[in-house]
DNA sequence: TAGGCCATCTGGTCCT
DNA sequence: AGGACCAGATGGCCTA
């Protein structure tokens, strides 16, 4: 719930700032300079004999317009930053809403996805058996789940899987859940990684 | 130490 | 023009 951001720990935060930079790392501004010029990836690749050569003497325009470039960048990695925090914290809310795994171990995004994918299949398919055992009375109308997997899944078929990866399932016996009754009896050692 | 996972930066593209 | 989204690159941390 309110771990939305639990995985966002600020280890990664304790910027150095390193002071190299292809354009120019000078323009820091001091509201975020904390999250500024990260730019490892610049001086690692730096030829100690080579420097890295500008594209001429006017490479570097003039100092306006540099530092505006500059704070655009800036506000585009803030927002950009955000954006990912965002991600995870909708990946944590998931996270909550999913059986949790005997040993605690926090899934990983992929297997949340994966997970949260299987979970659903499973649930619909407890859901359309359920209907099915009741007197195969249709599904109630604006029934939201369920009209994918009672149409897309009328047949038991595979989830709608939109992701298509390697190793991506086919048939329902590929998801970990089986059977639909097993979700009652939800396997706390499911793996989802190993299904794939 | 290699490999997996992650956060962040960055430039490109698309959209409003 | 500026923001959102995306994918590639990079480096840090952790574990087998």
């Amino acid at each position: 719930m309110d771990n939305v951001f639990s995985d966002v720990d600020c280890s990664s935060c304790d910027y150095s700032f390193t002071g190299t930079d292809d354009e120019d790392s000078r323009a820091s501004s001091p509201a975020h300079e904390h999250a500024l010029l990260q730019q490892p990836q610049q001086q690692e690749h730096e030829q100690p004999q080579k420097k890295k050569q500008r594209r001429g003497p006017r490479a570097r325009p003039d100092g306006a317009v540099h530092v505006a470039k500059k704070n655009r960048r800036l506000k585009a990695n803030d927002r950009e930053r955000n954006r990912m925090h965002n991600l995870n914290g909708a990946l944590d809310a998931l996270r909550s809403v999913l059986p949790a795994l005997p040993d605690d171990t926090k899934l990983t995004k992929i297997e949340t996805l994966r997970f949260a994918h299987n979970y659903i299949w499973a649930l619909s398919e407890t859901i359309r058996i359920h209907d099915r055992a009741r007197g195969a009375s249709p599904p109630s109308p604006g029934s939201d789940a369920r009209s994918w997997s009672s149409s897309a899944c009328s047949s038991a078929s595979s989830p709608p899987y939109s992701v298509s990866e390697p190793g991506s399932p086919e048939a329902p016996e590929d998801y970990g859940f089986v059977q639909a009754d097993v979700v009652y009896s939800y396997h706390p050692n499911f793996l989802p990684y190993d299904s794939y």
